[in-house]
Formats: C-alpha cells, structure tokens, sequence
DNA sequence: GTAACTGCAAAATATTTGCATCCTT
DNA sequence: AAGGATGCAAATATTTTGCAGTTAC
C-alpha cells in the first residue's frame, strides 16, 4: 500500500500538511470524498481554498479522479492503477449505495465495451451503479 | 412525435409559458441540456428561479431525466420512453461528445448489466461514454 | 374561486481570483 | 534564495426559500 508520502514524492509535488492530511483521508476511506467531506474530516484545519487547489492538483497530476454524479455535487476518489498526468484510467464501476450514500470504487468491475451506433467513436466511459453495498446488506440481515 | 403541449397534459400539469418554452428547447435540442443552457436559449425570459423550479417538476414528473457529469453542471434530457413518476427508466447510454461538448441520448444503446461482487445490489445503473460524435467525426473527414 | 405557478428579494451555499505571507526544496 | 503553497479577503456564481401577486383551470 502507498503512503501518502510517498505518492507526493512519486508526482514531484511539494510535501505540506494539507496535501499529506487529504491524502491520507483518501487512503483510509474506502470511498469517494466530497469536497465537502474533507472540509469536514480535517476539522476545517485548511482553508476551504486550499481544498479546492489541492483536489484540483491531485486530478491534474492523475492522484485521484472524478466520478460524475447527478447532483452538483463532485465525488473525488484515488487512482489505484497508474493514471498517468492528464490520462486518466478510471474505467471501474463505480458504486453509489442509496442506504448509507457511500460512493466504492469498484476496482475489480471493469466498464464493459458497448457497441455505439455508427460514426460515434469512444475515448472513455465511465459507470455508475446505484444500489445496496455489501456493508448495508449485512446490518440489514445479521 | 409529442408535443409539449400534450407532455404537459399527459403529466396533468397546468400548462404556463415558461412549461411550454422549456419543454420545447428540450424537444428541439437533440441532447442534453444544462440549467444555463436552457436560460440561454429562452432569452431569459423567466426568472432564474422558475427554471430550477420547472427543471425540479419534470424530474419528478419523469419528462426529463438527469444525466450525471463530471463537472458539477448537471444535464437534464428528454426521457424517450415510459418514466414512470419516481422511476426513471433512463438506462440508455449518454454520450459525450469531446469535440461539440454536446451530450446525446444513445436510447437504443442499452446499458449492459455487470457482475458485481458478492453482497452489492444493483437498483439502477448509468454509463457515460465520451469521444467524438457523428456530426464532428463528418464535419472532420468531409 | 381556488390551487397552482411565477417573480422578486434575500439568504444560503459553492467556487474562483488576487495578493501578501509562509513553507518546501 | 526562489518558487511554490497557503490563508485571507473579496468577487462571482449557484441554488434554495419565503412571500405576495398573477395565472390556469
């Protein structure tokens, strides 16, 4: 497992407490964080801008990636293959669970390929499965 | 063909301008459309606020549906088939084009059903595809 | 006539930008 | 020391809410 050290260190960028604390709320979530969830989870330790120019960072240098949702509101997860700088391979579905609202990347479910009709020409895609996460099934059955 | 006139009937709200106007740019537009597109296209006519309200309405009316995206603009399209109020049916694949920045209802494309892992039930899925659409690639290769 | 819809004002929330200061390398 | 990162202030943008006036049925 990396550290939040050392996937600073891999992308050249400076070591400050901001960058290392969200890295690291990244790497203990098993999840995908809000803006707004790290505004909370770091006690408000950093300037809300700060938050914005590292997450805005963190894409750019292909660190954590988007997961497009249907309300305004951006969900930020951790690439856990290589993502290269500007190119991102998210292709994973990813899971949103209706009970507790929890955003998984699921890293073993791969976007399947559709066949698009002619003349359109795919670069990337991305799923989003809503649902009950394994964790909501079992409090619900014991 | 629907008209907006009949859409409106069907779903038993009162028939305004501000409906009408909406519901039409939606019809005429073959794609998605975002809260500042539809203010664009109306001229500003109504009030802001009247078009989150009548966006609201058609959502829970299942005459439009919204499309997840990575920016946090969310995108409102025409449901083609039966949405049920409160149910959506939308499980067609949308389309984003990288080129015209437009995103296109694929209703014919059906998003495929994936294995997820043990414990995670699915209720609904949406798959976004990006590239280049039919009308750039043509304009492209004349 | 009544319920529903709209516009206006204002509040609440979210995002961006500029600049001075501080920290990392 | 130099460049980059942060915090603060403030500008901008977005979304929500309450209420009074208007409109559809």
């Amino acid at each position: 497992m990396d550290t939040s050290l050392e996937i600073l260190k891999r992308n050249r960028l400076s070591i400050t407490e901001g960058r290392k604390k969200i890295l690291e709320l990244f790497l203990e979530t098993d999840g995908a964080l809000a803006h707004a969830d790290i505004e909370k989870n770091t006690d408000a330790a950093f300037d809300r801008v700060t938050v914005y120019r590292t997450l805005q960072t963190f894409v750019e240098k292909g660190i954590v990636h988007q997961i497009p949702t249907t309300d305004n509101a951006v969900l930020y997860a951790l690439c856990k293959h290589d993502c290269a700088q500007g190119h991102h391979h998210d292709n994973h579905v990813h899971f949103i669970c209706s009970h507790c609202q929890k955003t998984i990347c699921l890293d073993d479910v791969t976007v399947p390929i559709v066949k698009l009709p002619t003349g359109f020409t795919p670069t990337q895609s991305a799923m989003i499965v809503s649902g009950i996460c394994n964790d909501c099934k079992k409090k619900a059955t014991p």
